[in-house]
DNA sequence: GCGACAG
DNA sequence: ATCTTGTCGC
């Protein structure tokens, strides 16, 4: 069988910060170019790509995935990694910054257009409403949204137990995003606005994207396609010492 | 000051 | 994120 193709190489940009209050300056730059009214791709249609990283923290490594996904079918179109070094820590708030430099890496060996991109973890719902979907948003000009697993921060009231029953995710006052049942009594996933789409249609395009499962499966491609290149990357080809 | 905290 | 066995269920 033919291996897929050889991953790209992460590079961390120029000026990427070092410091967390580098990074926390550069956000309160780029939240100013947040587009959260544009009405983004079409539900179903054109593409949809889910991106994801892996960490090999022993090795300080870090492997990207981007799974672009036809978005009428959910069929795979095109598949890319990315691995290299990690250059920053996880800090809470500031995971963009571990996370980008790897997941641009990954979208910039893609062929075709990535459509609405989907990000594992927060947009707008952020202490400093720019998480990692806004950030990736605001870098590349894509359509951005975030699905994440947990409320960080966060706070909601459960909504119903019927697959799309909704709550909003709130900082209690103020809502940044939505509780989201994509399966029948399942726990819910936190959706919020990352760049060029509104929480609602954000919301409709994740639950387009879980017809089956929890997670979009988008998400559910990336993560998988990740771990697959950090393994690789691992007992192939910097493994043996 | 202490604890919580997307991945 | 990651460390980890078996096990219940569709």
């Amino acid at each position: 069988m033919r291996a897929r193709p050889a991953p790209a190489a992460v590079t961390v940009p120029a000026d990427w910060p070092a410091t967390e209050a580098g990074a926390r300056a550069v956000q309160d730059t780029l939240r100013a170019r947040v587009d959260l009214t544009g009405p983004g791709p079409e539900v179903g249609t054109g593409t949809a790509t889910g991106v994801d990283v892996a960490y090999d923290d022993a090795r300080g490594l870090v492997a990207a995935a981007a799974v672009v996904l036809d978005a009428a079918t959910l069929d795979v179109v095109e598949e890319a990694t990315a691995v290299g070094p990690v250059s920053f820590p996880y800090v809470p708030g500031l995971l963009a910054f571990r996370e980008l430099p790897a997941v641009l890496a990954a979208l910039d060996a893609l062929t075709v257009p990535p459509g609405l991109v989907v990000c594992d973890g927060y947009g707008v719902a952020h202490p400093r409403r720019f998480g990692l979907a806004s950030h990736l948003g605001v870098l590349t000009g894509l359509a951005a949204i975030g699905v994440a697993k947990n409320p960080f921060t966060f706070t909601h009231e459960p909504p119903g137990e019927r697959r799309g029953d909704q709550t909003p995710l709130t900082d209690g006052t103020e809502e940044v995003g939505r509780a989201l049942r994509t399966r029948a009594a399942v726990k819910p996933v936190y959706v919020s606005a990352g760049h060029g789409v509104p929480l609602d249609h954000a919301v409709a395009h994740t639950l387009h994207l879980t017809p089956t499962y929890r997670l979009p499966e988008t998400t559910r491609h990336a993560d998988a396609l990740c771990r697959a290149a950090l393994k690789a990357a691992v007992d192939g080809g910097a493994g043996r010492d």
